[in-house]
DNA sequence: GTAAACTCCGTATCCGACTACGGAGTCAAG
DNA sequence: CTTGACTCCGTAGTCGGATACGGAGTTTAC
């Protein structure tokens, strides 16, 4: 339980002061803690949060959906937090589909270019000007 | 080759207005064609290059990218085009591969949760808070 | 005892791809 | 000949997650 400075926190969570200060803002993190003087400390408990933030970032939770799981664990709701995770999963899968039917596209477009001479248009530039092509974007 | 108006050409689309006035910004889109009075008037190669553009989106080019793509269509040049598309092909690759392992680690995270009891930990909300937990985030 | 490094706080800016707004002009139907 | 739909043009705002800036105060090392 050693205090830390701002700076020493953002070191040992890599990431910087400025984020450390926004995720404050966002009440991520509390902002009312003890103070050495004019200056904030921090401690270990201020590191794991943040790590838990910086990981469940990973797996692509939202900042708001990092605050709700936070707030899930001092209610300690295991079956809303199972919830969260859950949709999560579901949503990665869709966005793998979707991916795997870029990819796919892709490939062909690269693989058909290569097996094509100058004198026929391009693949890479031309299929995209046929009708029936993938989906709607994903924005 | 019938004349549009803006209103129809983005109806054919599928996008908005604003966003083809936002295309024609961007350069993406002429923006100096013929007019009838004041009105601007498009026609079906403006059609065809404005699906072009959101075919390449849905493959995940940005709109710089896009730009380049239709520059590259212009003169011809398929080696480029092809190194693109390949860059691509290589970021959804990656981008799926992440994307595995993020659906590992948060099925994992689901399938152990509905296994553990309520005095024990939420391993949802706590294996958060473990060492050595996938690499870093991918924003 | 002073200079460098750090902290505090507020506000502004960035990115990409739009979306919205508002006032003025224009066109077509009834 | 008016009404309503459309167009033109410029500018501003949105989203999420930061990042940057700047002036003032504070600590720490030499």
């Amino acid at each position: 339980m050693k205090a830390l400075t701002i700076g020493a926190l953002a070191r040992a969570a890599g990431v910087s002061v400025e984020t450390i200060r926004y995720y404050q803002r966002r009440k991520l993190l509390r902002d009312d803690g003890p103070r050495q003087g004019a200056f904030r400390v921090y401690e270990s408990a201020d590191l794991i949060r943040l790590r838990f933030i910086r990981r469940a970032q990973t797996l692509g939770f939202s900042l708001d959906e990092i605050a709700e799981l936070l707030r899930l664990d001092e209610i300690d709701d295991r079956v809303e937090a199972r919830a969260m995770a859950q949709a999560r999963l579901e949503e990665v899968e869709r966005r793998i589909g979707q991916l795997n039917e870029i990819r796919d596209a892709l490939a062909s477009l690269v693989s058909c270019c290569e097996h094509t001479e100058s004198p026929a248009p391009c693949p890479i530039l031309h299929t995209l000007l046929d009708d029936g092509f993938l989906s709607p974007p994903q924005r």
